[in-house]
DNA sequence: AGCACTTGTTGAAACGTTTCACCACCGTGT
DNA sequence: ACACGGTGGTGAAACGTTTCAACAAGTGCT
């Protein structure tokens, strides 16, 4: 492999000047930095990075380690992340801990390794051992779609507590006393919040509320848990899925069992991604700003990694009720 | 940060050892092995990868250039890139090109640079500048979803030109005599090879093709090809779009000018992504082993960088229609 | 001619690891 | 008493950059 050496000797300079001209080219004259651009060019010279960043110290490159890039969410959180730091010259990185404990442990070690320049989060498990080996790293975080102390790190999020009640709220407000709860993994802050926001406004206005558990929070646990609550009697005449892939499962269920969508069973999604509003009957959705969680993200991250650090944040956005066709009222 | 160094220091050992403890631990006493492991657990060392690269020569990552995370076929395929590359503890980042020709170019350069052990390929421009300098980097790359000369590199693919010509045949045999076919951007070479086996199937059919070239690969523009289509006249009876995200942009089109689907348009997609048969009307779709194309792209790519490389592969998959309401038949 | 700048280039140190030849020590068999 | 093999540890070189003090050569001013 070629490396600077072979350049200079080649081009009949110094070490020291073929670094110049990649790295400050006007403090080189014309001549010679031309001379060496074509040597580098001939020889197909690629600046070794570890080396580089060896000796600088910092590295390029931001990550972001995503709970599940099967959720279109995370795509559009990916995007936005992607958005803001390529406008200042960083590359991204994307990793998919699939909600996996050990992967996504795996990944932070792989990450505190490399000494990448920050890293954005949305971990399945804050409390880990793998996580606080990556705290005490010294590697600038920023946490997305997750609250967490000031005292931490900066985090992005969404009020889930106020999400589940929207959708809790709507279902009471379209008539339903009896209301199904497709939660996912409890594990995940995001799930918790949005059960603790369904049971605020569930408690004490009388309507029954049966909740399931799903596995993960895809399609096919959908479908499961679709399949669990045709099973119960009586059954809920509503429910509220803990995301949309969730929601699109348990639509599937329906439509296959013959249960019609909202007239026998009223369904309100979660994130609202854009195969929501395509689904079979267009899906109620509590909406999240994806991709501004992610750009503003990585903003903060960006800024933190700078040489004066701003303070830290708590940005947390509101999300949105939006009915469609799998909420419609009944007269 | 805490160096190799300062865990010698206070260990009482010199570096050597400390090297020894995290990577050769048998070598080392069992006493002095814990009096390192304990200081190492005390500071919180972490190993510079950077300083391990620069010294190894390789890396232990490898990475999946993708065209579109946005487009679940993607994430499919890096699902099961990682499902390979987990199995023998390499980790695989990933990052997203969003067919932007630039941010390729960037990512390659910045992969080129990290010296990362492989690279698993859906590049837009195989042909440009940042290819070319990439190749002479001599770091082994395998495409995925594109079949390139033998001589080039291996590659794992699926025929597309039979794929379109079983959408086309597919829907002459349902009895269309036009048919529309919103491709994306010809400059992808799946596009260009899915439009060359529709050709080739309605060359001499006595159908009528009428073609739209859509601007991306995704819903919005198919609701956009979708209007286009509704302002042909005639209108054709039925459509096949380069990839269901296409195909479900065009159902929405119809779906919102109250247009009848199947019996006024009938649909066919590619590439089967989930959401294609929770759709609004359930899409038939050229469905391709998205997974199992990430997962033998890695393992060929893994192998290829082993000690004694295997002979370069061409690995090319069959799709298969699944047919769905979308193109139900008529009587 | 002598001086003070400016411009362009160089050589060497430093970054944090891994690796490897070498050494010190101990127990064992002669 | 000696050589021997094995075990556990050391010290220094090497990896490919960046950075910076130092220097050489040229330019303009007095």
């Amino acid at each position: 492999m070629v490396g600077i050496k072979d350049v200079a000797k080649r081009a009949g300079v110094s070490i020291g000047t073929v670094s110049n001209v990649v790295n400050r080219p006007h403090v080189v004259a014309t001549a010679t930095r031309n001379r060496v651009l074509s040597v580098i060019q001939e020889l197909g010279y690629v600046r070794d990075e570890s080396a580089r960043q060896l000796r600088a110290g910092r590295s390029r490159i931001m990550a972001l380690l995503v709970l599940d890039l099967g959720n279109p969410f995370f795509v559009d959180v990916a995007r936005g992340a992607e958005e803001a730091a390529h406008s200042q010259g960083i590359n991204i990185i994307t990793c998919n801990s699939g909600q996996r404990v050990e992967t996504e442990a795996s990944y932070l070690a792989m990450l505190a390794e490399q000494r990448v320049r920050g890293v954005l989060l949305s971990p399945v498990d804050t409390g880990g051992d793998a996580m606080q080996a990556f705290r005490r790293s010294g590697i600038p975080y920023v946490f997305v779609d997750r609250k967490v102390p000031a005292d931490e790190a900066s985090s992005v999020s969404v009020d889930d507590v106020a999400g589940g009640a929207l959708a809790a709220r709507h279902l009471l407000e379209t008539g339903h006393g009896h209301i199904g709860f497709v939660n996912g993994p409890t594990i995940l802050t995001q799930c918790r919040d949005r059960d603790a926001g369904v049971r605020s406004v569930l408690t004490g206005s009388g309507a029954h509320l049966s909740g399931v558990e799903a596995v993960g929070l895809d399609v096919a646990s959908g479908r499961d848990a679709g399949a669990r609550l045709l099973g119960m009697s009586p059954r809920p005449t509503a429910v509220f899925c803990a995301n949309d892939l969730l929601a699109l499962g348990v639509l599937q269920a329906m439509v296959g069992a013959g249960v019609r969508v909202p007239d026998e069973m009223a369904i309100v999604g979660y994130d609202d991604i854009e195969f929501a509003g395509a689904a079979a009957v267009p899906l109620t959705s509590v909406r999240q700003p994806a991709f501004r969680l992610g750009r503003t993200a990585a903003e903060q991250l960006l800024a933190e990694t700078e040489e004066n650090p701003p303070p830290r944040r708590q940005e947390v956005f509101t999300p949105e009720l939006v009915v469609r066709e799998s909420t419609r009222v009944r007269r």
